[in-house]
DNA sequence: CCTTCCGTTAGGCTC
DNA sequence: GAGCCTAGCGGAAGG
């Protein structure tokens, strides 16, 4: 591809936030932080959607050199060599990379919203304490899993501790928030017309905003700390290491 | 691009050792010192020529996922989706990508053999000092670089002032923190025990947190601002540019 | 904004 | 191989 039609769809590819992917022999000049140099190479060079930019050898897991998400992107043509510069302050840095030849330059739009869910879904939050109620407290029985709760939605688990108390749980992977308050009280308020007493209410989460623990006691509500961590570890106890490797 | 062409394709670049980028929509399973998983989305493929293992969102510097090099791959189409399966032993670790719809795959073989040289680091920093070492102050006679500070580990410079008080150096490449002036004065006390007499102490950054530069009193340790680039100026000058542009 | 701490840290070095 | 340390660490959480 030559370079002039090679910088043009960078620059366009650059205005459009869009995945930028070119195979190519390149230099690589870096200033900023420390400095670097790298020689000519045939090297794979992508530039994000946000403004990253990796440069990867063929070998090695690292990027060789990189700029984070945010960088200003500069592209032109000088001497017959496409220069593309990837600038940052604070620190102020700067990423040189000189091209030579392009190999192949293809652009992507990519539609990725999809949640990272490190350890343990929700999901598996929710079967972790049904394979070990305890997680909950000495006693807890469970007895539906996404109970319906009227008009305002499921609720996680639905249970009976010691005492024969309605117990239901609501499970957030991340921190609660006070939103996360209010929606298990007004599942709870649904439920409650339909049983004529109120049950209790836990949240449980890795953790609580402090805004959101402050409302606890208001509205009755109690907490459990249980991390995806910990669920991820009583999940692979249950079932062994088998599910992934056979 | 039909998910049983690409999965021959994908065979044959393992086979043949090549770089593959691939382009598609897939999900992504990992399991081993930790677990993750990542539902639907488009995303960016790397397989590198040493069984590196890439996966990249549409945006962030990091890859999502990963495998590094070395890793054993195996692909294979099952139901209608392309599995790529990516073990590693010690740690044991799978990563597991089952990609539904491929958008673009492409294979090169990369040669780049040219050497990557990076500057201003700690280690060019111990060397500006030592070529110059008026840059700690007027006299200064470095004898020994990593000396051994008994059990403490590595003083990076040792050597004596105009007075022939013994010097110990610590050089960091970042603004100095509580912890380093907590380690130089450890190394100090071990060198002290040998020494009979307690040397002066100079910790040498291009700045130093507030909560460290409170310490440097108490436990008698002086401080001298020096940046990385300054550095590398120096090294610049001491051997002439060629060295670095030619 | 700055500081502190963690990571599937990776990668390099020593023992 | 295990252990230790550094990094253009990056990124998140907390002040």
């Amino acid at each position: 591809m030559r370079l002039e039609e090679a910088a043009e769809k960078l620059k366009e590819g650059i205005r459009s936030r869009s995945l930028m992917v070119l195979v190519g022999l390149m230099e690589v000049f870096y200033e900023g932080r420390a400095s670097s140099s790298l020689g000519e190479g045939e090297r794979l060079l992508i530039i994000k959607q946000d403004g990253s930019v990796l440069v990867h050898r063929p070998t090695g897991y690292e990027p060789v050199n990189w700029q984070p998400p945010g960088s200003m992107i500069d592209v032109a043509v000088r001497d017959n060599e496409l220069v593309i510069e990837a600038r940052r302050l604070s620190p102020e840095e700067i990423l040189r990379i000189t091209v030579k030849k392009v190999y192949s330059l293809e652009t992507y739009r990519l539609e990725d919203s999809a949640e990272f869910a490190m350890y343990a879904t929700e999901e598996e939050m929710k079967r972790a304490i049904l394979l070990e109620p305890s997680l909950i407290e000495e006693g807890f029985k469970p007895i539906e899993d996404e109970r319906r709760a009227g008009r305002a939605g499921f609720v996680d688990i639905f249970g009976v501790d010691s005492s024969g108390n309605i117990v239901v749980i609501e499970i957030k992977r991340r921190n609660a928030t006070s939103e996360d308050v209010k929606q298990l009280v007004s599942y709870v308020r649904e439920i409650e017309g339909e049983l004529g007493r109120r049950p209790r209410m836990i949240l449980v989460a890795p953790g609580i905003q402090k805004s959101a623990s402050k409302m606890l006691a208001a509205h009755g509500v109690e907490f459990r700390c249980l991390s995806p961590r910990k669920c991820h570890e009583i999940l692979r106890r249950g079932r062994g290491l088998d599910e992934f490797l056979g």
